[in-house]
DNA sequence: CTAGATATAGGACGATTGTCCTAATGCAGG
DNA sequence: CCTGCATTAGGACAATCGTCCTATATCTAG
């Protein structure tokens, strides 16, 4: 019983040091070596707990998926406007400013690393993107996007990872605030629209 | 002389190899081997042409930065309206489209790795990125922007960067057609609200 | 206290990495 | 034909990769 308790304590470490790693060197540039030394185990112990290098991938992307949905489920409870919800998405970029400008964003970056390697856990990594993809979507909908709740949601999502890889090429953080506010002007902008019958302000 | 010429050709030819190569799979996953077997010289043969694997790598990135700034020289020429000129830059998504959702953008792509990497050239490729800018800017400027043209610049070369990571990881190319429609709409509002000289549009 | 399962450390393994060396080849100018 | 330079092929080199094996340590169950 304790024993099993301090087993997936390792494990749980190791799942964590290499969710780290890969993110800020990534997946192929991260050796065993690597991660032993960041946990502090002996490099042969790997095998105790995962059989190949992949597992701990898998396990890293699992562990990734846990804790995004428990943090779109926190959104999903303690913001009470589905629209004020959709701004605390966009504000991630802000939150975690520091680490995008180093390394980017954890979803895009793996996902676009592991399309090059042709991983087979590339649409493990893609589901990443749909987790907030649903969640997103779900919030339009809320709103009343109806049809358009998944472009809608598709759309800030290519918007949000367009920011992190230029915020990171150039080291950038007036840039990426400047793309944060003309997010959330672009939210009022459709929200605003959504209450106008015709299309006069268009045209 | 003869031979200077020969030696340049298989110069280019290891180059053009490894461009492709650090594309499709990226630069640290592109091994010495794959480019020999490639070009289908020795492995050993490299250091004639190249100290090292980053000489081989600064090398690519000039050929793009090269091949990046006639297409834009070209399409200066050629177009004669900067706003047509601009849509020209957005349709590369439609146009390399197949690439894209393969393998994503080649100046996003190699700018995270070499980020990741901690490596020296990064400044070299977010360099390719400043290339895309600065014209993009230069049109902006034309058609009367001024002082916005930089932040416009960024703004669809962000957009650009966002669909390409996007219609990477779900492989979907109504998304990349429907956003590069977007910008398009987008390039006319702002080229519309231009010429408006009060808000009442926006109020 | 003992037996057995589990966790760990450390090293061996074949393969592959980037790099370097040397011998052979091809071709130019004298 | 010969000499010299540029180009090439092929292998050696140490280091590192992911993987695996085995002996030791640790801890629980009986």
């Amino acid at each position: 019983m304790i024993d099993r308790e301090m087993a997936l304590e390792t494990r749980d470490r190791i799942i964590e040091a290499a969710d780290l790693l890969f993110y800020q060197h990534g997946f192929e540039a991260t050796s065993f070596a690597d991660i032993a030394s960041a946990v502090g185990i002996s490099r042969g112990n790997f095998y105790h707990h995962f059989k190949t290098k992949d597992d701990i991938l898998d396990s890293v992307i699992n562990r990734r998926l846990a804790n995004t949905e428990q943090m779109l489920d926190r959104w999903e409870v303690t913001g009470s406007d589905p629209a004020e919800r959709i701004r605390s998405f966009i504000h991630i970029l802000i939150v975690n400013g520091e680490k995008i400008r180093k390394f980017g964003c954890p979803v895009g970056t793996l996902s676009s690393e592991l399309a090059k390697l042709n991983h087979a856990a590339k649409s493990d990594a893609a589901a990443l993107f749909t987790l907030f993809r649903s969640w997103l979507r779900r919030q339009f909908d809320r709103l009343g996007f109806g049809d358009r709740s998944d472009e809608l949601a598709m759309h800030i999502l290519g918007r949000s990872q367009g920011v992190a890889i230029l915020a990171n090429a150039f080291d950038d953080d007036g840039f990426l605030h400047h793309e944060v506010d003309l997010m959330c002007a672009w939210l009022d902008d459709q929200i605003a629209g959504l209450t106008t019958t015709n299309n006069s302000i268009r045209e």
